[in-house]
DNA sequence: TTGTAGGCGTTATCAC
DNA sequence: GTGATAACGCCTACAA
């Protein structure tokens, strides 16, 4: 018992005592066990954060920030990689529940409106992302009908007329792709110009890959256009290389902007416009709503949705 | 204790038996205390992972690599991000010794060959990277020197007489610099170029803008070249981007060459040329060098040191 | 100021 | 085939 004392700095130990017992535990190698102390507690001291894959540009700016933000609050962070599959999702809120994390912030990406009721769990939660709104947890997104809004309303103001929405496919209204093309509506709307269906561009997913293929495609035979709204940065990376294969300058013939504003995006050639969601004020505050949560049992009696700001960053790809 | 043979599966469990104890587990929402189950089992089935930051490129394509490993072995990551400083890198090693991993991966970064004696712990621990080499723990590591060659090799075989080396400060032979800096040295000895001092270009920090700023400065005033072997992707991205905007066309008057092929390379306009040093490859061996020592007790008697392949993939920037 | 008792939830062992 | 017992290492409560 002394021993433990003198480990958590408790008052009352005698000086001499504590010597003692120091040198002891350095004599001995002592360490303590971690495990011991999780089962008395009753806590890890772990979070859990479950994404699609760390090394996808975005996930990975957050997964770096929600680190950096448990540690001030003395957590550490498991990762669990869903590969954006609803499944995997769910298998990381189970492994919540089984105690091996104090708290679990979720990224729902396969997850979707219907999985609500997975939610309905005593256990620290935190939702991240746009699939579901209104659940029974707390809840961080982004601003992202009125960011994609603004990014839209951006390239009307460089003066493009004809923007094309390179963006995944639309099913359910409740995806980025879907809340992002909202935003461009609109901006279009606003500003009195047409929504042309034929520019609402999507691609089977969210990859640079795709998108470079299909900015292609539309600059060999498409429809004209002198603008592109990229749902995401990584999306636009592609877009930009499409464009430049098929001859396209930018942002002579054609502006881009995109969303996210990954570290790459400022070195590109062109350097590449887009949306600041700041990812640091998001994971502050999902980490921040986690911990308010560990602290009391049971369910909360009323959730947080907390939706960040944004900013425009301009750079050369919506140039004069 | 049946509701423990229940739960995994052993044998010598009677249907009827079983069924009543998967009843009760229902009804009463029963779920395992994992911490108490470790305490038990002496094991976590978490093993550690300190890299300097998983937003890195680098850093997150290995993390991701390493966490689909260690899913194989039925184990989960938690990340420490050490911002590569030595500080954080040993306490990450104190961590795992106090049985809060059942075993850690970490990426020396700061710690140097003068760090080796921390190393001499009774738990599972391998090496990630350049920095110590002949430690008394397993070691995986890229083969810097001689894909360091390679890649000048490729930039000679191009046309190439005056070729920059874009790296970090060279302190102690024993970092990515250092050691990538040998390779091109090699090369060009072999190739009988001349060796010009003023060609070796150390920026403080391998990021995108110290390496942006570099190569404007060179491309301004600073001696002739026609070839830059920059030491990461990373570092090839700053590079590229300060040479566009001093006007320089590359591969035209200028071709480049990185190191790292992270995804971004092959959508940059113009498409980078890099070397591939097969992360999977690395990640694979690392997890299986731990879990083979998470096997036995105690110190290991051998130690492996698993240097990765490696292969040149040719792109945009060193075309003709 | 120090030390004793007990229990966190699980599972290995062994008796029934 | 089932279950009683004990122990993993720690810390809260309380006694000395």
């Amino acid at each position: 018992m002394t021993v433990s004392n003198v480990i958590n700095d408790h008052p009352h130990v005698r000086p001499a005592t504590r010597q003692r017992v120091l040198e002891a535990m350095a004599r001995l190698d002592y360490r303590v066990n971690v495990a011991a102390r999780n089962l008395r507690k009753g806590r890890t001291g772990t979070i859990g954060l479950a994404v699609p894959e760390v090394n996808r540009p975005y996930y990975g700016r957050l997964a770096a920030a929600l680190i950096t933000a448990a540690d001030r609050h003395g957590l550490r962070v498991s990762i669990e990689q869903t590969g954006a599959r609803r499944e995997n999702e769910l298998a990381a809120l189970s492994l919540s529940r089984n105690r091996l994390y104090d708290g679990l912030i979720l990224a729902t990406v396969g997850m979707g409106p219907a999985d609500v009721g997975s939610l309905e769990v005593d256990h620290p939660v935190v939702i991240l992302g746009e699939r579901i709104f209104g659940g029974p947890v707390d809840h961080v997104a982004m601003p992202n009908v009125a960011a994609a809004a603004a990014a839209t309303r951006h390239l009307i103001e460089r003066g493009c007329r004809r923007i094309a929405l390179l963006c995944g496919e639309l099913r359910d209204e409740v995806d980025v792709s879907s809340l992002r093309h909202a935003g461009y509506r609109q901006a279009l709307e606003a500003a009195g110009l047409p929504l042309d269906p034929e520019l609402v561009l999507s691609v089977p997913s969210l990859t640079m890959d795709a998108a470079a293929r299909r900015a292609r495609a539309l600059a060999a035979d498409g429809p004209a256009f002198d603008g592109v709204f990229c749902v995401t940065d990584t999306v636009a990376m592609g877009a930009l290389r499409g464009l430049a294969d098929a001859g396209v300058r930018v942002p002579g013939q054609v502006k881009v902007i995109g969303f996210d504003n990954v570290d790459e995006s400022a070195f590109l050639v062109p350097s590449l416009s887009t949306v600041d969601p700041d990812h640091d004020l998001m994971a502050e505050r999902a980490v921040a709503l986690l911990v308010a949560r560990m602290g009391h049992e049971g369910r909360p009696a009323h959730q947080e949705e907390f939706v960040s700001t944004f900013s425009l960053v301009i750079r050369e790809s919506t140039g004069r």
